[in-house]
This record gives structure tokens, C-alpha cells and sequence, in this order.
DNA sequence: TGCTAAGCGAGACGGTACGTCCCGTCTTTTA
DNA sequence: TAAAAGACGGGACGTACCGTCTCGCTTAGCA
């Protein structure tokens, strides 16, 4: 018998960032493997080594890079202005390489239906608040009780997110409505019900 | 001077729904010039002669459906039922062949700015509450004074087409969620503020 | 009955001169219709009216070129110098826009067979030696008697014109080469046995 | 550093073969490059590796073919018949398949050059006269000295080209014309006066 | 002089081949 | 046996040109 080689696992990583970066920069359909591999400094056989075919790759590639994403949090001593906060933050990941990544997702799933299922929450995360803005607002007695938090990142990643697709301007005004009219109310209303089950 | 010879519309109209047939049958990707030719009794030339290249075409393709769009309106004889039969039908709308033309105009939207910014409100319309169901409401005793419907196309839409987007399922526990713990919320808190600019 | 309109000959003119120099310039493959409409000032639609397809437009082109090549002689003193003379000339006709009509002609009997089967001696009679020039030899006595002056034009024409087709110089090494050893010992020839059937 | 991978030299051979049947049967213009590929049992990929495109592909063919070329010789026991006897064999060259192949290289000539005038020698080869020939002419007493007998070649390939390209019949009556009028006594006249450099 | 058939330009049309590009696989060489 | 380099079969893309056609406009020649 004879040693069998591991597969080099430093490739991995430069296959993927490499895929991250061509996504942002020309979009899921029109990066090609060839491409990948170039910037990644391998051959094709390397890559096709490792995943299927292309959307595979994509699928480790945002894996990896939603498992880089680092939480995000800050203190502004008001319940509005942290969700304020947040939300500009929100539009901040928009407007850079999450926004861009973000079209090159959807241009994937149209193309590979499987690709991004599990990968749903993790998009969203961008936009997540944190539990202990929700303690520290109920410790201020802003709010009555606890609420769920999870309901502001469902609707401000949703409805920013569609606002970014269409170009539309995520201006102050626009963040200052996400925030009072749309996710206040909602953060609110779990409160008095009691919670939500997101399934 | 002489009369030049204009392009036969009849062949637009012929070419844009064989477009639109094969999209929902097979996927943008998957989708061919060839067939789409084959399919209008046309021949590439004459696609080609229209559109620079496949996603023009798309664009061409989606903007023609939307706007055959016919509004859509129930009575259940209550406001929440009335808003849940509304979140119903767009979920019915995203499973047939909106949410499948809907990738393609976001492939589209790279490329496209001005084409894409005209299809944003057409896209949602598919959630669009009459205002006659607020109207009935007040008249009927369940809200104290006027709404604006607009925020329920607001968050429904962009809610329900996320969740699509990542094939989640858009099922009745979901949809109760996004109008008693979503729509209704933002609503209520119009009409106490007494409006929203949706900008 | 009612009145016709003829096709207007001024047009006839003007696009076979257009495909002429079409196919001086660019050769018979490469050479378009629209290109030859656009340089004639008509359309397309024109030019087939006339002609069925692209070989009988060239055909009618070449006869319309022929019709007015004009012949040419020179009488230097000398049978030998007469025919050098005409070497020379032909060389020159080679050179200049003959001889990428001559491509043009061949490259078109490749696509289309029947295109130049009449157009054969027409072709070689930029190298026709001028009955006269014999006529004069025999007076000067240089000539014992009459020779086949078609024999000269079969030689020279071809000879010269597969060198010239391997772009190998018609230079006046080659010329001298060409009368003094293939057309002279042949025009003798003839003349010892009395004449050629050229068929 | 890293080994790559050539061409693969069994697949020119297919290729180049394919194009040759299918000059043949059909001629350069109604050939197609799909067909090459299908005969050849590979991809147009493949062939436009090699090749720029057809014209490329059909100068290489052509390369190919006539370097398979053998020597042709015969003996008929009389010098005038042996002259003869190489002429008909021209004519059935030409009338096979070299002469549809020189169809092609007179379309290659325009674009390639070096590479044609590196095939000119090779293209009269077919009416090329053995040496062996004339020294048994001199040897039969037939011949007074040596004659060049390069000029048979230069005589014979040309004027019969031309007229097989005019579609002119390479008879019997025109092969006794070109053997007795146009060869023989350009052959002599290399006797008569020591030879001739065609440079 | 007015009617009418046909010429004309412009260029759209169906069809077909071209040459390019990319996917996912396979082959060769080196380490 | 992994890795690089890249050739390979397959198949869609977008382009170019052919020969036909349709559309208005203009013009020649009969009435």
C-alpha cells in the first residue's frame, strides 16, 4: 500500500476568499471557476477536488464568510438610538461587499436552487440585535417588558434589503421610518403578546 | 427621403412570451435563445435585433408581465381576515411565476438601474392593499380612524419575498406571524401618528 | 393592359462597378451585398431584382470589366522585344488591379462552379499577343513564317500568373526566362508544323 | 514549476483529415466547421485551439495532403510518350481531389503568405517530371543532349491549371497540344542552349 | 393629366455558420 | 497521490451575411 496526501487545506481558504472577492465584484453568473482559480493561484482540478461544481463553491464560500462575520453592538443610551444605530449600520453593510455579495446570493439561487438554504439566518445577521439592547431598554424602563428582538432583524433586513435591490436612496429619513413605524410597533406588539415563534 | 421599415411588434409580443414561458418552465439560466426563437417562430436575428443580449431580453420580458398585472382585492368581511387573504395571495403570486420571473429581474438589476428602479413598485403590487379594505375597516368599527395600506405592501412584500427567496416555507403559521405580529402593528401605529411618508 | 416601369440601367452601372472594386479590395468571399448596395447607393433589394444571387453578380461584373479592357500593343522593332514588351505589360496588369480581380475570380469559381466558365479567354487577354506583332516579324524576316500567336497568351498567361499567385517576383530575369525559353521555342514551333488547335 | 499540457497531435490528424474529406465532397465554402468536428469525433473547441479559423484550418489540411504526395513515375518506352503519360496523370490529379484543395489555397493565399509559398513548389509536384525520364530519353538516342527538365513541370502545371480552373476539358486532343506544342519544344530549346535557371 | 403597375431605399426577417466562452472532466508532469 | 497547467467534449452565446420580404414613396407610360 502507499501513503495517501491529505488535501492541502491552506487551498481552501484561498479558493474561497477568491470566490468571495469575484462574487462581490462581478456577481454569482458571471464569475467563472477559471477565474477563481487564477486569483487563487490553483489549478481547476484543485478546486473541483474539493466541491462538485460552482455552486458548492459558493455555498463554502459564504459559509466561511458568514462564519467570519463579527457581531456587532453598541450602547447610545436609548432604545431608539440603538436600533437607530443598528439599522444605519445595516445600511452600511448594504452599501459595501455584503451588498454586493448579497445580489451574487440571489443571482446564485436562481441559477442553483440549492444553494443557500441553510444559509438563510446568516444572511440576515447583518442586521441582528443584540439581546441586551432589549435588557438594557427594559432596565431604563423604556420598555414595559422584554420583547423579541429577532422581529427587528426580520423586518429591517427584509424591507432594507428590498429598498437596496430596487437603489433606492437608505437615507436617514427612510431609516428614521424603518425605525418608528415599522420595527418599533412590531418590537411592541411581541411584548404585549408575549412572544413570537419565527419557526 | 425613403421609409425605413420599423419592427414588426407582433413579433415583440411573440418573442417576450415564449421569454416568459420558458422562464417559469426551465429558469433563466437554463433558458435558451434558441428555444426562445423556436418557441416565437422567430429566429435569433430577429430576438438579437431587438435586445443586446439575453438579460435585456428578461428585463423586456418581466416589464411586459407586470404590466398585464390585474389588481386583486377580497372581502372576508373582517380587517385581519382581509389582510391575511391578501398575504395568501401573494404567497400564491412569489410560488407561481412571479417569485421565478423575480430572480431574473434582480440578475437584471446589475446592469439595468433605470429599467429596474420603474419595476420596484410593480414588483410589490403583487401585495398591494386596496385601500378600500382600510376604508371598509373604519367604516365597520375595527379601526378607530384611517391607516396607511401602503405599509402593508411594505413589509409584507419584502418580509414574504425574503422568506421565499431563501425557500422557507410560506405557510398559514408564517403568514399569521407577518399580519398579527408584522403588518397589523405597523398599520395601527400609522393611524395613531396620523401617516407615514414612504418617500 | 398597364404600364411597367424598366429597371433603371443607370444602377446596373453603378453596382457592378461597386462589386468590382469590392472584390479588387477585399476578394469574392469576403466581399458582402450590403457592402456592394452600400457603395452603389442602392439597396439590396435592387441588386437582386437584377441577379439571382451573389455569383451571377459577379459573373455580370467580370463581362461588364472585359467589355472594356482595351487592347494593347507596342511595336519595338524586334519580335523578341515585342514580346518582352507584352511579358512586361502583363506583368504590370498583374500587379495592378487585375491581378486581385484574378484572386477575386478564382476564390469565387471555389464557392460557386459555374460562376466563370465563360470568362476563360477573356481572362488571359490581358497577355494576348496582337496578330499584328507576328505579322510584322514575318515581314522583318525574322520569322520564317506564320506562328500561332494564341500560343504566346496560353504560356505567358498562365506562367506568369501561377508565379504571380505564389507571390514569387515577375521580375526581368523571369520574364527573359519566360519568352526566350517557354513562348519562343513554342511560337517557332507552331510555325515548323503549321499551326495549333487550341480547341 | 509545474508541467502543462500540449496538444494532443492524434486529434490534428483527425481534424485536419475530416477537413479534407469534406473539402472534397462538398467544397471549402459548404464545408463546415461543426462537420469537421463531428467526423473528426471532437469539439469546435478543439479545432479553434489549433486553428484561428477556417481558412487557417483548411492551409493546414492542405499542408498535410500534400505532404503525403508520393512520387509518381512511369515508363512507356518513348520519350514523347512518358511526357505524355505524366500529363494525364496531372490531369487526374486535378481532377481529383488536388484540385478542389488548390481552390482552397488560392483563398489561403491572400492571409498566409509564407506558408503558401512554402507549399508553391509542392503544388506542381503533381506534373513534376522525374530526371530519370529525360536520361533515358538520351540514353534511347531520342534526346541529342540533357534538357532541364524542370521546365515540363513549370509548362504543364501551369497552362493545365489554368485551363481546369476555367473548367476547360483536360482532354486527350489538349494533353497532345501541351505535350507537343507547349513542352517538347520549350525542352528542346533547354538543349539547344545549355540549360535555364528558373531561380 | 391622372391611374396604375412597378421600381426604388431602407431595412426587417428566417436561416445558417461563424468564432468565443465556460463548465466539469481528463491527462500529463513534477514534487 | 496531490497539485499546476491546461486540453478536452459539449453546448450556449452573440455576430454576420445570405436571399427574401414588406413598407412607403416615386416615377414611367398608358389612358
Amino acid at each position: 500500500m502507499s501513503a495517501t496526501r491529505p488535501l492541502d487545506p491552506t487551498r481552501d481558504a484561498r479558493i474561497l476568499d477568491a470566490m468571495l472577492e469575484l462574487v462581490a465584484e462581478t456577481g454569482y453568473v458571471s464569475m467563472t471557476i477559471d477565474a477563481v482559480a487564477a486569483r487563487a493561484g490553483t489549478s481547476k482540478a484543485t478546486i473541483y477536488r474539493r466541491w462538485r461544481n460552482k455552486h458548492e463553491i459558493a455555498v463554502a464560500a459564504m459559509a466561511r464568510y458568514h462564519g467570519r462575520l463579527t457581531p456587532w453592538s453598541v450602547d447610545t443610551g436609548g432604545f431608539r438610538g440603538d436600533l437607530l444605530a443598528h439599522a444605519h449600520r445595516f445600511a452600511e453593510v448594504l452599501d459595501g461587499f455584503d451588498g454586493r455579495l448579497a445580489i451574487g446570493l440571489v443571482q446564485a439561487r436562481a441559477s442553483d436552487p440549492e444553494l443557500i438554504d441553510e444559509l438563510e439566518t446568516r444572511f440576515s445577521s447583518g442586521a441582528r440585535l443584540p439581546p441586551e439592547v432589549v435588557e438594557r431598554a427594559v432596565r431604563r424602563g423604556e420598555l414595559p417588558g422584554p420583547v423579541d428582538h429577532r422581529v427587528f432583524e426580520e423586518v429591517v433586513a427584509s424591507v432594507m434589503f428590498m429598498r437596496w435591490l430596487w437603489r433606492l436612496p437608505l437615507d436617514a429619513a427612510f431609516l428614521d421610518h424603518v425605525v418608528d413605524d415599522l420595527a418599533l410597533p412590531a418590537l411592541l406588539a411581541t411584548g404585549r403578546r408575549g412572544g413570537v415563534d419565527l419557526g
